[in-house]
DNA sequence: CACCAGGCAAGTA
DNA sequence: TACTTGCATGGT
């Protein structure tokens, strides 16, 4: 997948961190508002999203029991700026009915579970995958999993890190092999990575103007 | 007008 | 396993 192992990961982060600065993410106030964030973030743009979780906060609804209280369709109504409002309205009802059913409503314990079992517990809820979950683990339960989304595909290819697009697992995988399991990094590099691939589009060629140029695969060393 | 944005599930071969 | 399709608003 690369030929430069180890070192090169750490290059990045070290690199990113210095350009851009601490990225502090998620931006949330609460393990639930991230969680909420996450599911309404499905392949839709943030600033999207923000709308609706205003629309939720003035709702009263950024709650764990008031989102288990509310009805469906009026959910539905209120994250329509999110995009797939219908199917994300599930989604958020899917997981309150989870913990409800499974903890008693009891969401600290929850996500107080070791990484593993709460990663493969959550993605055995509907309208959770990989990304969705390791952001929660990562950022709600504050535990270390690595999450992958389109921009660490993105700036991983532009660069010439990778050959073929590697699956999911493979990258999330790759990661986790390089870097100590540090809760820290992982949401700070995240982030960093979410940054520089706002800097290009999904059909740029290139990576002119990003921090990370000179380390494309055949002008980095090893 | 077309294309894109911090995915996921279900169906098909 | 590896495609394909539906889901949907808001910005460029």
């Amino acid at each position: 997948m690369m030929t430069d192992r180890n070192g090169l990961i750490r290059l990045i982060f070290d690199r990113l961190h210095g350009f851009f600065g601490p990225q502090n993410w998620w931006p949330a106030d609460t393990p639930f508002e991230v969680i909420v964030g996450a599911i309404l973030t499905q392949n839709t743009s943030w600033k999207n999203v923000a709308h609706a979780v205003a629309n939720l906060r003035e709702h009263g609804l950024l709650s764990f029991e008031a989102l288990c209280a509310v009805p469906e369709p009026l959910l539905a109504e209120l994250i329509r700026s999110s995009g797939y409002y219908n199917q994300k309205a599930r989604k958020l009802k899917a997981f309150c009915r989870h913990v409800c059913e499974t903890r008693h409503a009891d969401l600290d314990r929850f996500l107080a579970q070791d990484t593993d079992t709460l990663r493969s517990e959550l993605l055995r809820i509907r309208g959770v995958g990989p990304e969705t979950a390791d952001s929660i683990v990562l950022y709600a339960a504050h535990k270390p999993s690595f999450v992958v989304d389109t921009y660490t595909h993105r700036v991983f290819s532009r660069h010439g890190w990778v050959q073929e697009s590697p699956s999911y697992d493979e990258l999330r995988g790759f990661f986790m092999d390089c870097l100590e399991a540090d809760v820290g990094l992982f949401q700070e590099l995240h982030a960093l990575l979410v940054r520089t691939g706002h800097l290009f589009c999904r059909k740029t060629p290139r990576c002119g103007g990003c921090p990370l140029e000179d380390l494309r695969a055949g002008t980095a060393v090893g």
